[in-house]
DNA sequence: AGGGTATGGTAAT
DNA sequence: TTACCCTACCCTC
């Protein structure tokens, strides 16, 4: 599961469960066993989460890299645990809780310099405090490629993956072959408030909703005073579902979801709501306009 | 038992 | 663009 929100929550977690206290770690499957002899009975003082990678501060100015890949995953239970079961990269053990580590495509100690390259490659992170919205608006400004493929790109927004390109897009109706460039920098900043109010509430609720705005959908009670166009409704409507990855039909309209491969995954559209050439609806005020949302990760 | 699939990313072609 | 890596789970045979 894991995008942007997923390692945001699993750093909160793991600094809840683990942090200020010596662990016990270890490589059952064997394949970190340098990493683990090192990190053995130390502490961690602090996780930092940049899009989908973390890093645990342990003492000593010793920073462990973790990225999950498409397959990586963490499990907790209670200390003492359970004989590792399974492929488990690292283990740590805490006086509470323990937490294993399997698939993960990085499970290593890093230098400040590697570091320092890492998040050279990341491009804004909504979910960070220090997120700048302006990188994002300006890297698609500078971008041909669809605007499916640019949101996937870690460099231009760090922490979206498959699951929220699919339903971002969705949700502001844009076509996902629309050229980055074309979709303007009102939209881009309404799309990136977009992601990032999806990533907190992803975050909080530790899943994937989705918040659509609904006030272009015509009331249906009533009927709307002479001279005045329809009325619309005003509230939002929260789904604890997803509108089109992995559908078959539009959770919104009903049609058909449209499928085809780009930047190496599936996208799913729906060519209703999002038509051919769309970069959404004009922009309100209301949600262009203000400081870019943040969530306290205290 | 074996195959297909998955919310990711890199390196080679 | 493709090949490949990482692991778990679910389906079919």
């Amino acid at each position: 599961m894991p995008e942007g929100h997923t390692i945001h929550r699993l750093a909160l977690d793991h600094v809840r469960d683990l942090a200020r206290q010596p662990l016990q770690v270890s490589s059952p499957q064997g394949r970190a066993v340098e990493t683990a002899r090192v990190l053995d009975g130390r502490a961690f003082a602090k996780v930092d989460a940049y899009g989908k990678h973390l890093l645990y501060r342990f003492e000593d100015e010793l920073t462990l890299h973790v990225h999950l890949g498409l397959f990586g995953k963490f499990r907790r239970q209670a200390s003492p645990p359970e004989p590792p079961v399974g492929e488990k990269r690292l283990r740590m053990v805490g006086d509470r809780w323990t937490v294993d580590l399997s698939g993960a495509v990085a499970c290593a100690l890093i230098e400040p310099d590697e570091e320092e390259a890492l998040l050279a490659r990341l491009g804004p992170d909504p979910l960070r405090r220090d997120a700048d919205p302006e990188r994002f608006v300006a890297a698609l400004r500078r971008r041909s490629i669809p605007i499916g493929a640019a949101i996937m790109d870690q460099k231009v927004i760090a922490g979206i993956g498959n699951v929220f390109r699919a339903e971002a897009l969705h949700v502001d109706g844009i076509d996902p072959l629309l050229p980055a460039r074309e979709l303007g920098d009102e939209r881009a900043r309404v799309l990136w408030r977009t992601m990032a109010k999806m990533l907190a509430d992803g975050v909080r609720e530790r899943r994937i909703v989705t918040i659509r705005d609904a006030r272009d959908k015509p009331v249906t009670a009533g009927r709307a005073p002479k001279g005045e166009g329809p009325r619309t409704r005003a509230d939002r409507v929260r789904h604890k579902t997803v509108h089109v990855y992995r559908r078959r039909d539009c959770h919104d309209c009903g049609g058909p979801v449209e499928t085809y491969p780009m930047a190496g995954r599936t996208v799913y559209t729906c060519p209703a709501c999002q038509p051919a050439g769309s970069a959404g609806p004009s922009p309100t005020p209301a949600l262009a306009d203000g400081p870019a949302p943040t969530l306290d990760l205290g």
